[in-house]
DNA sequence: ATTATTGTAACTAAAACGGTTACAGTAAAT
DNA sequence: ATTTACTGTAACCGTTTTAGTTACAATAAT
C-alpha cells in the first residue's frame, strides 16, 4: 500500500513551473511530457495547486505560472494541497466491540501513537521547501 | 488514502491474546467478536502474526497464545509484519522523462527527502512495545 | 465418531487511482 | 471575425487493493 502518486507529481509539475516559467509556456501537455503522465492528470494536479494559491493558470492561452515564494512552499504544503492523506494516515475505522474490554478501550490506548506517529511524518516534509528543491535541481542543471 | 487497517486489526488481536491468553480460549471466533470482523479476516491476521513469530496457534482444537515477550514486540514490529506498507510510502513510481533536466533529475532531489519522512514515522512505531499498550490496557480494565 | 476449529482457496463488492476521450469555454493571434 | 491552442471538467474504463463471505478439507480433542 502506498500513498497516491499526486504527490511526486504536483512536486514535479511546481519544479518546472518554477524553473521554466520564463523560458517556456508550461501547458499541461508540456508538464505532461516530463512527468510522463496523462495532461487531464496534470491539469487536475494544477486545479489543486491552484486552489492552495501556488500557481496561477491562464485558460485560454495557456500556461502555468507561480503565484506564491517557492520558500514559502513546503511538501507539508503540497502534500495537503493534493489530498494524499484525508485525516488520519491509519484506518482506526473498526467498530470495536463495546462489550469487550479490549475493544472498549483500544482507541484510547492505540490512538495517539498513531497520530504521532503520522505527525512525525508531517513534520519531516514541513521542513522541506519547494525552494530547497528548487535550488538543488538547479545545480544539477 | 489510509493505510489498510490491518495494523489495527493485529494490535488488536495480539492485545486480546496477551490480556485473555489464560482467561479464555482465543479462538478466530471470539477475537472475531471483540474487533468487529469477519473471523476469516482474523485468521488470515493471525497467519501472519504466527509467521512472524508472535504467537501460536492450535489448529483442530482451536486457540492463539503468545509467543514472544509482548515488550519485544513493537508496533514497528506488528505493521512490518501485516505488510502495511510495502517498500516505500510514497509513490516514486513515474517514470519521469530523461531528456527534461527536470524528469532526468527529480529523483536525485526528492527521494530522500520523502525516504526521511518515512522513516521518522516508522521511527515512532519503533518507540512503542506492545507491552506498553498492554500495560495501559490493564490500567483501564 | 463427533465436534469445534484452523488453514486456505475462491469469489464478490466496494473504493481509489490513473488513463483516456470528449467537448464546451476561453483567450490570443491573425 | 475566425482560427488556433489550451484549459476546465465530466464521464467512463480498467486495474489494483481491500475486506467480506462461503465453503470445505485438515486437524485435534472429547
Amino acid at each position: 500500500m502506498k500513498i497516491t502518486s499526486r504527490l511526486t507529481v504536483a512536486v514535479h509539475t511546481l519544479l518546472l513551473v518554477s524553473v521554466f516559467e520564463n523560458k517556456y509556456k508550461l501547458t499541461s501537455d508540456f508538464i505532461a511530457s516530463s512527468v510522463n503522465v496523462n495532461p487531464v492528470v496534470i491539469r487536475r494536479t494544477l486545479q489543486k495547486l491552484k486552489a492552495a494559491g501556488f500557481v496561477n493558470i491562464k485558460p485560454g492561452s495557456g500556461g502555468a505560472a507561480m503565484a506564491k515564494d517557492v520558500d514559502k512552499i513546503t511538501l507539508y504544503d503540497i502534500y495537503t494541497a493534493v489530498d494524499c492523506v484525508e485525516g488520519s494516515l491509519f484506518n482506526f475505522h473498526e467498530n470495536p466491540n463495546p462489550d469487550c474490554p479490549v475493544g472498549r478501550n483500544i482507541h484510547s490506548v492505540l490512538d495517539g501513537y498513531l497520530h504521532t506517529a503520522q505527525t512525525a511524518m508531517e513534520d519531516e516534509l514541513k521542513s522541506v521547501t519547494l525552494g530547497d528543491l528548487v535550488r538543488q535541481l538547479n545545480k544539477k542543471i
